[in-house]
DNA sequence: TTGGAATGGACAA
DNA sequence: TGTCCCTTCCAAT
């Protein structure tokens, strides 16, 4: 999933991509035509994250919207991903854009590759599926408008400039809200760490007085917003926290430490549009020597050059899909259980729980 | 061709 | 806790 690195990342895109600009807004798959029909022929005037859901505010041409984050004289489609949603781009000649952005699929490693039409060299990933790109040929000299790319799959919404489009698959929800109603569901989720505005005590007391496991808790969005399973697992093996141990049994300042890693993960997972947990040390076939194996290990960037796919995916990870393989700090095998319904990676040496 | 699984969540009991 | 929904992709038939 998409979780909430991916949607800071799309709200940016949005926003450069699509801001200031009219669009026609449509359905192609004919089941959001009523919520289009309220959007199409305004302009995008905004485009906020906040955890997991994302907000597009529309007006009209000229307008400035009175408040920074959820204005309140805008229209804002809310848009959550879920566990499928993609958005997916492409753009002319002038405009760079992210391919696709959203659910990971598995044969498609570098979902964001860069598609201008005037470059097909640049267009990635034929080999795999030939049919999936086919960048329009464009003469740059000609002064025809640009042709889109005609909708593949099951699209909710098409977003349409005079440079470029996206189209929206598969979302959880998606739906034209007022400003009342997208202020309240942003009051409704925790503290977002990709978020300036956000207050981490708030996060820290919500574990605290909670019985419940901290695992369970992480993947809560009123507790914290944007974290999904990788972030969760990854999180707490850095952390060198067992899952299953009582919110309020953490301490403080390991979940105030918590909330400073999540920072920096998922500030570089927006920056790169992948995640990478592993320090590079811990990257590779082998474990480090044992004496390196200490706690309170420095936090460095993860992703040091920057660029998505720098990292091998069976290297970005501690834990997360990786149970039966060793530990790449102890060697231990990566354990897995459901937890809630959903899958849980840990390393029951690493993230051992000393309370008992 | 079919059927899990996938970085999610709403809802019912 | 379980069930359902949204869509795509790939491994297993």
């Amino acid at each position: 999933m998409p979780e909430g690195h991916t949607v800071h990342r799309l709200a940016r895109t949005f926003g450069e991509v699509f801001g200031g600009a009219t669009v026609e807004v449509s359905s192609p798959q004919g089941r959001f035509a009523a919520g289009a029909a309220l959007l199409d022929g305004l302009v995008l005037h905004s485009a906020e994250a906040v955890g997991k859901q994302m907000f597009l505010g529309f007006g009209p041409a000229g307008h400035v919207p009175t408040a920074e984050g959820l204005a309140d004289d805008l229209r804002w489609l809310r848009v959550h991903l879920g566990l499928y949603g993609s958005w997916t781009f492409a753009a002319d000649a002038s405009t760079q854009v992210a391919h696709a952005i959203g659910a990971p699929r598995k044969r498609v490693g570098e979902r964001e590759t860069v598609l201008a039409a005037a470059v097909p060299e640049l267009v990635v990933a034929p080999a795999t599926d030939p049919e999936d790109h086919e960048p329009h040929q464009h003469d740059p000299d000609e002064d025809s408008p640009w042709d889109p790319p005609d909708p593949r799959g099951a699209v909710r919404v098409r977003i349409l400039s005079e440079h470029a489009v996206a189209d929206l698959t598969g979302p959880t929800a998606c739906e034209v809200v007022s400003p009342d109603a997208a202020l309240a569901v942003q009051r409704r989720l925790g503290p977002d760490p990709l978020r300036g505005d956000a207050d981490p005590e708030r996060f820290v007391a919500a574990v605290r007085r909670s019985r419940s496991a901290v695992g369970l808790l992480l993947m809560n969005q009123d507790v914290v917003a944007g974290v999904g399973n990788i972030y969760r697992a990854e999180v707490l093996f850095r952390a060198e926290q067992s899952p299953t141990t009582p919110g309020r049994d953490v301490p403080a300042e390991v979940l105030r430490a918590m909330w400073d890693d999540l920072v920096v993960l998922m500030a570089d997972g927006a920056a790169t549009g992948a995640i990478v947990t592993t320090r590079p040390e811990d990257r590779g076939d082998g474990a480090r020597p044992a004496d390196e194996t200490a706690p309170g290990r420095r936090r460095v960037r993860q992703n040091t050059d920057a660029e998505p796919g720098a990292v091998p995916r069976d290297e970005s990870f501690y834990v997360y899909q990786r149970d039966g393989q060793p530990c790449r700090v102890c060697r231990t095998e990566v354990a897995r259980a459901a937890m809630a319904g959903r899958n849980l990676f840990w390393c029951p040496t690493c993230q051992r729980d000393d309370r008992r």
